[in-house]
DNA sequence: CTGAATTTTCAAAACTTATTGAAAAATTCT
DNA sequence: AGAATTTTTCAATAAGTTTTGAAAATTCAG
């Protein structure tokens, strides 16, 4: 195969993998257009490569760098600016967890928290059902909470090191 | 809070969950609803709780039965179909694992190994950043993948005994 | 077998989200 | 400072997704 058949591929799937996780197509694509190019891209650099519009660009790029997985760089004697993905997978993914904890996770054990106590008798089914489902969840989500802070400060090597213990 | 309160409220916030995940507002909330009432429900009783059409319904359960998290009942006596959610969220959260792993894990492992041969120059910067990246993100997923595999396998008590150990 | 109850389907409509592109703002050069 | 270039914004529009609801299919009791 051909590289830049390859690359438009990869670019495709990371796109429809994205959405599959609540992730804007072309934020996706943008991601792994950065993540497979050798130099730093400038948004018309992009455009072209996606063939998408200059605001389209211009937005899902913000929103990779609001997500700390995108930088702007300064190349000297250019006036555009241009961008670079973390290409490390590791880093990628932890940040990604990093991010979706504290936007999702977090907020969601505070509401768990809140529900917790409903009035009513502790012995009607249907206040039962409902208060050990939500301990449920809170436990679950409490648990995945600490799992993924000590994920992601760790160091990859450790990690990968320690998991080929643990899951022999 | 009273109980219908919160109910309607982890309802809600399990439907909005749902869609940063990529999973449909509605199949979200019939889920979130199945798994906090004592008793198996009816599509007409869903339809109700959630004031949505008897086809929205239909569609949604199905859905969910083919994930598997949801089964129908039979009651007997009873002309009509019921349904009931697993409610120990450990069995639910690997049965996603699972079904994502299938769906969206391995398809793309296989796809990465296709794009690991491109031709060309292994000098080439362009040529070699992409193999580079795919490889690295290959192998992250192949860990995960074997990760997933044990995860989905274990018994709660087992993994979270070991974990506390692991993750001290 | 008949007819009532229930479930399923799916085209059309409603709703949601993403994209465009031109205008405004900001930046940088001379 | 003024002009040229680049970036950002955002209202309008397009594209995509979900929902409805009525018709068709299926199931079941007598």
């Amino acid at each position: 195969m051909k590289l830049a058949e390859a690359k438009q591929q990869f670019i495709a799937s990371w796109g429809a993998f994205g959405t599959h996780w609540g992730i804007n197509r072309t934020m996706a694509q943008v991601h792994a257009l950065l993540m497979i190019s050798a130099d730093p891209l400038s948004q018309d650099d992009m455009m072209q490569a996606l063939s998408i519009s200059r605001g389209n660009v211009n937005m899902n790029i913000r929103e990779l760098i609001d997500w700390r997985l995108v930088d702007r760089v300064i190349i000297p004697g250019e006036r555009k600016e241009y961008f670079t993905a973390e290409k490390d997978i590791w880093k990628v993914a932890t940040q990604i967890i990093r991010e979706r904890k504290k936007r999702e996770l977090d907020p969601m054990l505070k509401l768990l928290d809140q529900l917790q106590d409903v009035e009513g008798d502790k012995k009607d089914k249907n206040v039962k059902q409902f208060t050990d489902t939500i301990g449920g969840i809170k436990r679950f989500g409490q648990q995945a909470d600490k799992m993924l802070d000590v994920l992601v400060k760790a160091d990859e090597n450790w990690f990968v090191g320690s998991l080929v213990k643990f899951f022999k």
